[in-house]
Order: structure tokens, then C-alpha cells, then sequence
DNA sequence: TTTAGCGATGTAATGTTGTAACGTGCATCG
DNA sequence: CGATGCACGTTACAACATTACATCGCTAAA
């Protein structure tokens, strides 16, 4: 089983097992499903908060994400919901905060555990991702080599995308 | 020429060029080269920035700068200023910005580029760096073949350091 | 010597991001 | 019913960052 064509992000090296990349509905599906699966709940708050970020190809902070799920509810959500879920979800893996963004962006392939490695458009603030275990592993080793442990690399490069440059 | 002993952050896999790890008035000096050499102004309130950053072995941010170099001079220095000396410091190499932490950090070897990777510590907080110019590469390499330009890794490790875990 | 320009810094205000502390509603279970 | 636990609400505040504009001191041209 291949990935899809339209998995732009896809790159050389990737590591032997694959991935189903969601979108819209599927994503949703499966961001409820590895959320159960991690005992939690699926709360329509949750699915809101989820919704409104998968909306974004850019990444969100909090506070767009309390603004739009604020309309969408029609009442005020305080941002501080909004951080206790996406908490949650980075914890969960349905999430990524992108650290040199302040900011989150939805897993796309959400039970599927990977260091990845983003790449963020400084002109137009679109961010991609590649999974390139083999780097992200050398990286880990690195920290490890250095008596790190528990690690949790931050991978992300800045740039201007190939529609940008 | 081999880097001396105490550089205890230095790793395998290195490049095969060498450097100077500098501290304290060495650094400061070299810091001052490096600046003078880009074409900017080493004055005193830049020297104290500078010097009060190179004492931290965490992350400062700048606020913790603003602190400082408020009570060394007896005279408050805003938050602003600090900032405006930092994003100096960072364009011209004599510092670098953690993102994962929202803080900087003094370029032990100002005057030589890398891409470095930071290991912070979530326990203590302190942060060393690894310079290692393959897997640096190989990030920017992974980039640019993702169709980005004018790339700028940022490759931080959080975790636990060898005293804390 | 004035004065015009410029770079560095000061001041004030404001915007953005993130947390802490505590309260409320609701379901489950004894 | 009452107790427990979890999700979420509300308020306040702390931490990080930027903007706009003022001032100061230097130097170069008039």
C-alpha cells in the first residue's frame, strides 16, 4: 500500500511502515477514534476545537482557535479551554504545538506515532510536514550520546516554500 | 588543533573544522569582533547585554535581562531595548534564540556559522548544544528538497540531562 | 557654527501568548 | 440521596513581544 499523490509533503527516506493521511471527516474520525482509544472522551467541545484547527493550513494559536469556536458556538470560549484541549491533543498525539510558531496544528495522521519535522513558510505561514525517521532517530541518538534522555525533539525549519520563494 | 577538554558539550560525528569555545572576558572580546566585523557599534549598553546573557547557562529571556542589566546600571532598562539588542545579536550570530523556551542563549563561538542543535534540560533548565554538521545538513538538505529556500533549522531537543534523570 | 541627518537608546502603550485558582454543571456509583 | 470525578466556565494575572514616537549625541555638509 502506497500513499496517495496528493501527499506533497511526502519525501525520500521515509521510513518502511505507512500512513494514511486524512482530511475533513476521515481526519475527524480518526483524531475521535485515537482519542477514545487514549481513554479520554469526544466531547462536542473537543470536536469543535478539533474541527476549527483542521481547518487551518497555517498554524493556529490558541486564540484564533477560541475566536472561531467562539462564532461557531455563538458564545464566548475562553482561551484557557482552548489550551486545556489542545493540551490535551499534543498529549494524545492528535496535535503538534510548533514551538518557533507559538502555535498548533492537527496531526494528520493521528495514532501514528512520529518525531516529525515541520516546515514553516515565513512569508505565507503555511507549514508542511516530512517524516524522515532515520534524521529524526539520528537526532534523538544525538541527545542521547549527550546523556539526554526522555527526549523530545523540536524539528522544524523556517523558510519560503516553493510557492513563496 | 582539537578542541580542549572542557567543551563538554562537544559530541562524535563532528565537522572537521574546529572552533573556539570561548567564556567570560574571551568572549565577550570575540563577541565584540564579531560585531565590529558586521559593521555595527560595540557600545556599552550592547557590552552589558551581551555580558549579562553569557552568565546565563539557561535560556534568558528578556526579561531576566532587562532585570539585570537594570540593576547593574542602577537605571531601569526596558524590555524594548533588550529586545532591540537581542535581535541584533541574533541577525549577527553572537546569540541565538531558543524557541522551544522563548529565550536566548550566548553564541559560545561567535564568528563561526552552524546550524546548532540545543539539548534543554525540562528539569533544570540548562541548555548545551551539539554541533553536528551532518544531520544539520541532512535537515537542510530534506528542506530543500520539499521546495524550500533560504531555510533556518531549528533543531532543540527537550529532556532530561544527565544530572537531572 | 549652525543645522540636518542618522544611529542608538528611552518611554509609553498595547498586543499576544500562557497559567493559576477556583466555581459550576453533570454523570456515575455507592 | 450524597459523594466523587471530569469537563468546562470565569476571572485574573503573568510572561513574552511589538509599535510608535521622543530624545540624545555624533558627524558631516552648508
Amino acid at each position: 500500500m502506497i500513499d496517495p499523490p496528493h501527499a506533497s509533503a511526502y519525501i525520500a527516506n521515509m521510513a518502511s511502515h505507512h500512513h494514511h493521511e486524512h482530511a475533513g471527516a476521515s481526519l475527524a474520525q480518526a483524531a475521535e477514534a485515537a482519542l477514545v482509544e487514549a481513554g479520554e472522551q469526544w466531547t462536542d467541545m473537543r470536536s469543535d476545537i478539533f474541527a476549527v484547527l483542521a481547518t487551518f493550513e497555517k498554524p493556529a494559536s490558541a486564540y484564533d482557535i477560541a475566536d472561531l469556536v467562539s462564532q461557531k458556538r455563538g458564545k464566548r470560549v475562553a482561551p484557557n479551554s482552548v489550551y486545556r484541549i489542545l493540551d490535551l491533543f499534543v498529549t494524545t498525539n492528535l496535535a503538534r504545538r510548533v514551538e518557533s510558531a507559538n502555535a498548533y496544528i492537527a496531526n494528520s495522521h493521528p495514532g501514528c506515532l512520529h518525531d516529525c519535522i515541520f516546515l514553516i513558510c515565513d512569508s505565507c505561514g503555511t507549514a508542511t510536514h516530512i517524516d524522515d525517521d532515520a534524521l529524526t532517530m539520528s537526532v534523538r541518538a544525538a541527545a542521547e550520546h549527550a546523556g539526554f534522555a526522555q527526549v523530545r525533539p523540536v524539528i522544524e525549519v523556517r523558510g519560503k516554500c516553493a510557492d513563496c520563494d
